[in-house]
DNA sequence: AATCGCTATGTCCAGTATGACATATATCGA
DNA sequence: TCGATATATGTCATACTGGACATAGCGATT
C-alpha cells in the first residue's frame, strides 16, 4: 500500500481499531475499503471526463457538492449504495462499475 | 423482464412509485435493482457451492439467518454494502464480485 | 490582497439499515 | 403424522447514512 493511499485512508477517517495503525484490518475489511476507494476514483474520473464540477454533478444527482466531495474521497459516511447509484446516474454501466471494482484487486501494491 | 424476476421484485417490496406497476423505474433505478439481485444470487451461489446453510453463513458473518435470507432475496432492507461485505467474507474476491455485477447487465431479458 | 471558482471538512437530524428475535412455511425421513 | 432441519417473513431498537448548510482551503486572475 503506497503513501498516498495511506494518507487518503487516514483523511477519510479509516483508523481500524483505535490506534492510528490502520493495518489492523482483516483482509476482507481491506478489500472492502480498496473497493470503495476504487469506485470513488471511478466517480472522479467519470466526472472529469465529462468536464463537470462537483456542484454540477451534485445537481444531477439531487445531492450536494459536499457529498460529492465525500464520495470522491471515499469518506466513511459514504455507502457503496450511494457510490454505485451515483455512478449509474452519471452514465456508467454496470460493466464499467465492474471494471472499477476489479481494479480494486490489482491495485494491491504491497 | 421475466415472470420470476417480477415476482421476486414484488416479494422484495420493490413497487416503484406506489402502484403495483413497478415499471415506473428510471433506467438507473432498474440497473441498480438488477445489480443488487445479481449479487443476491451470487451470495446464494457461493453459499451453495460451499455446502453451507444460511445459519452457518450467518455465524461466519456475525449476523442472523433471517438477514442472510433477506440478502439472498434482494430485500429492500439490504444494502449493497452488506451484500458486498458478505461476499468478501465468504471468500469471494473483488473480481468475482465484479463478475456478478457484469451479469446484471447481460441479464436484461426484455 | 481581494475576489472568484472549485474542492474539502465538519456538523446536524430525518430517514434508513441491521442484528436480533419471533414466527411461519417447506421439505424430508422415520 | 410427527419431528427435525432449512428457509422465509415481520417487527423493533439502535446505529448508520445522506442532504443540507456552514465554513475553510487553495490556486488563478486582476
Amino acid at each position: 500500500m503506497n503513501i498516498d493511499k495511506k494518507k487518503r485512508l487516514e483523511r477519510s477517517g479509516w483508523t481500524a481499531g483505535g490506534a492510528a495503525d490502520f493495518l489492523e484490518l482483516t483482509p476482507e475489511e481491506a478489500s472492502f475499503i480498496e473497493l470503495k476507494l476504487a469506485l470513488a476514483t471511478g466517480i472522479r474520473e467519470v466526472r472529469h471526463r465529462s468536464g463537470l464540477t462537483q456542484t454540477e454533478v451534485a445537481a444531477r444527482l439531487g445531492s450536494s457538492q459536499s457529498r460529492v466531495a465525500k464520495m470522491e474521497a471515499g469518506d466513511r459516511s459514504v455507502s457503496l449504495d450511494l457510490l454505485v447509484k451515483s455512478m449509474l446516474r452519471i452514465g456508467a454501466s454496470p460493466t464499467v462499475i465492474a471494471k472499477w471494482i476489479r481494479r480494486a484487486e490489482t491495485n494491491r501494491a504491497v
